[in-house]
DNA sequence: GAAGTCACG
DNA sequence: ACGTACGTGACTTCA
């Protein structure tokens, strides 16, 4: 291996190699072998996780390890663990005395690791405030303390309680200590609140850490949600305290700092201790169903460094959103006054059903398709169709409708929500980025969504322009091409497509050229429609609907495709036959996403679960690779003598920065080199990744 | 809360 | 015979 491979491996390797290192030392007193060539060169499970079981005298799952040790990717029954007793609630202890809580405090390090989980105002971490925080030990041995107890009337005696900063200054070593693994559920929450929490401390920065929500997606993607009630209930058949018990509904609903302490630490520390629970069946089933790598390398890194970003949020220009909002109220008004004058009458333009009988039934034009709920289609194909007819009596109310659709869709998702969600305290708008929302091992974001900005038209791209940075900063914009389609050129190994990227050709015109034999507009945007169907498991119908042309001649094209591109149509059977029979497909790092419906009675459910086995390892790996690029990101920046480049989103192939105007040129070849090698050394690809960067004043000029 | 629509990769 | 690209989240209308 090349010095600065093995210096990536490193820098990528160093939280994982410590975390599990000070875990067995501390909880097993046993010498470790090298877990680099544990983890990178053999595969998995690790030594470290042997220890551990070995201290617990987990001795039949011990052996049952040796046996899978270096087996292939392949499912193993966890045998049975000893069932835990029932949550005891009244054994949890409520922590009001410096004694107790360093007692807690002792205990924990002493162990090497606990379950931690914190309770605050609100759910929106970057503006809650921190309320109080649990611990669990060992089932039922669990705790609350809680600092910021007390109701809202200023006269309310407050209960007896820790000073709220005595207690982060005595968990601050603990939460910090790298001898000490800290668990918890979704800890990217309490990570920003702990984080925000205390400045004057700098914060407290949670390290080392497993996340349980995360090794449940990494165990189970496509068989259920990963929420703890509902983990709680499968895994451990235990029904959580329901939040909305504790704190009531409706608008007598308390704050948590509301509660009184007794329920409070009833239903805190049960969160911790049931979070404890799960991760001890997690950490071996990792181990056992071959997910050690996936979580270890991929996504547990990942969880800190999206925590970061969520906290750093992107700035946004209020003006620029204001200004756009009036100016689509202005072309609304308009439009919808001659939208009714078309009509003869008023009625909600954005009401589908409203729509559909006034066009189809009221204005009489032809071909209205009902779907089941007996509702006219108005969707923007339907509506784009009718305004190409020019026969049509409704052309002219048609592309009236679509302009009035886009307007309303922009400035209602976009200008104005975006402006309601800046944060008044940062001036930035804070994103949540989902680590288990998109089966395939994607991020999702929400509140507000980030990852759907318009940029696909001119009117939506403006809205780009609101993201900006601070004075002497820029936005950089680094984002893959064609990453899927290379992906899926390594995965079904297709000669013709490996070479094009070698070569750096025009994809679709290359494909073009393959399937119709020469390259304008229109072959050239067939062909791109037909790489894509490749991508998304691929239907005659389907593409025949997209391409306006019979399912046959679709048919024609699809056999063309696979007779140049050997390999697609091997990939397409392999994966199905073995998504079939082990009920999931996996990605280039060993990601699972399962398929219980691919054995469902009703075909269309069944075809529609093959088309998503089909795109799953492709669309799974391109999201694992963009992860490792994340991870490694930090600390090739930092290396490089560049701290104050901030890593702000992630849009599926694109991460976008805010950095000072004069790192661009020292920080460009940085994010390039993380990303075009981000699979390496794990996986050796045979086509190059191509990296695309954009610098400017705002996101909008950064493309 | 479901359905319809549409913004993104 | 069925009736379609894959993966998301937010907003509006309406029962």
């Amino acid at each position: 291996m090349k010095p600065s491979k093995m210096r990536d491996n490193l820098i990528e390797h160093a939280e994982m190699a410590r975390l599990s290192r000070k875990l067995v030392e501390l909880a097993c007193d046993v010498p470790l072998p090298d877990p680099l060539d544990e983890l990178e060169l053999k595969g998995i499970p690790d030594a470290p996780l042997r220890a551990f079981l070995e201290h617990h005298g987990f001795r039949t799952l011990l052996n049952r390890l040796s046996a899978v040790a270096d087996a292939p990717v392949e499912h193993h029954e966890v045998p049975g663990l000893e069932e835990d007793p029932p949550c005891d609630h009244d054994a949890y202890e409520t922590v009001v005395t410096e004694e107790a809580l360093d007692r807690w405090i002792a205990e924990a390090t002493h162990q090497g690791w606990v379950a931690i989980d914190t309770e605050t105002t609100g759910v929106d971490a970057t503006r809650a405030e921190l309320v109080g925080v649990s611990m669990a030990l060992v089932p039922n041995k669990a705790c609350y303390i809680p600092i910021a107890h007390g109701g809202s009337d200023m006269f309310a005696e407050k209960p007896v309680q820790l000073d709220r900063a005595t207690v982060l200054a005595k968990l601050k070593p603990l939460f910090e200590d790298p001898a000490v693994l800290k668990i918890g559920h979704n800890l990217k929450y309490d990570m920003i609140v702990l984080g925000r929490a205390y400045k004057d401390l700098g914060g407290i920065d949670v390290a080392p850490y497993d996340d349980s929500i995360v090794m449940s997606f990494d165990l189970d993607a496509g068989l259920h949600g990963h929420g703890m009630d509902e983990l709680a209930a499968t895994h451990l058949s235990h029904s959580c305290i329901a939040y909305k018990d504790v704190v009531g509904t409706g608008k007598n609903q308390l704050g948590f700092h509301e509660v009184d302490l007794k329920a409070a630490t009833r239903y805190a520390a049960e969160d911790a201790d049931v979070t404890l629970r799960l991760w001890r069946r997690f950490k071996p089933r990792l181990a056992y169903e071959s997910a050690t790598r996936v979580y270890e390398m991929v996504d547990r890194p990942l969880v800190s460094v999206i925590a970061g970003m969520e906290r750093a949020g992107v700035k946004v220009d209020a003006g620029v959103l204001s200004r756009l909002s009036d100016e689509f109220s202005k072309q609304i008004a308009a439009l919808e006054e001659e939208i009714h004058g078309i009509a003869g009458f008023k009625f909600t333009i954005g009401s589908p059903k409203q729509l559909g009988d006034v066009l189809f039934d009221k204005m009489g034009i032809k071909g209205g398709r009902k779907g089941k709920s007996g509702v006219y289609s108005t969707d923007v194909n339907e509506l784009e169709r009718i305004a190409a007819d020019k026969d049509s009596p409704g052309r002219e109310m048609v592309a009236k409708v679509l302009d009035w659709r886009q307007l309303s869709k922009l400035k209602s998702t976009y200008t104005d929500a975006l402006q309601a969600q800046i944060n008044p305290e940062t001036g930035r708008v804070h994103t949540s980025y989902s680590l288990t929302g998109a089966q395939t091992g994607r991020l999702s974001s929400t509140d507000p969504n980030l990852q759907n900005i318009p940029i696909r038209t001119e009117t939506g791209r403006q809205i780009r322009d609101a993201f900006v940075a601070e004075p002497g900063n820029v936005i950089l914009a680094a984002d893959y091409s064609q990453i899927e389609l290379r992906l899926a050129a390594h995965i079904a190994d297709v000669p013709a497509l490996r070479t094009a990227f070698e070569n750096g050709d025009d994809i679709h015109n290359m494909t073009a050229m393959e399937l119709f034999g020469e390259v304008n507009r229109d072959t050239r945007g067939r062909a791109k429609t037909i790489n894509f169907a490749i991508l998304y498991g691929i239907s005659r119908w389907g593409l025949a609907g997209r391409l306006d042309v019979t399912p046959d001649e679709a048919q024609a094209m699809i056999n063309r495709y696979f007779e140049r591109f050997p390999g697609i149509n091997r990939y397409i059977a392999d994966t199905l036959n073995e998504a079939k029979a082990r009920g999931y497909t996996t990605t280039l790092f060993g990601r699972k996403t399962h398929f219980p419906r691919l054995k469902a009675a009703n075909p269309n459910e069944r075809a529609g679960s093959e088309r998503a086995a089909i795109n799953a390892p492709i669309q799974g790996t391109c999201a694992d690779i963009i992860k490792r690029a994340m991870a490694r990101m930090g600390p090739a920046l930092l290396e490089a003598g560049l701290p104050n480049v901030k890593m702000l989103m992630q849009v599926h192939d694109e991460l976008v920065f805010e950095l000072p105007e004069g790192d661009v040129e020292r920080a460009k070849p940085v994010i390039e080199r993380v990303m075009a090698t981000a699979a390496e050394p794990a996986i050796k690809l045979t086509v190059p990744l191509g990296v695309e960067i954009g610098v400017g004043p705002s996101w909008g000029a950064a493309h």
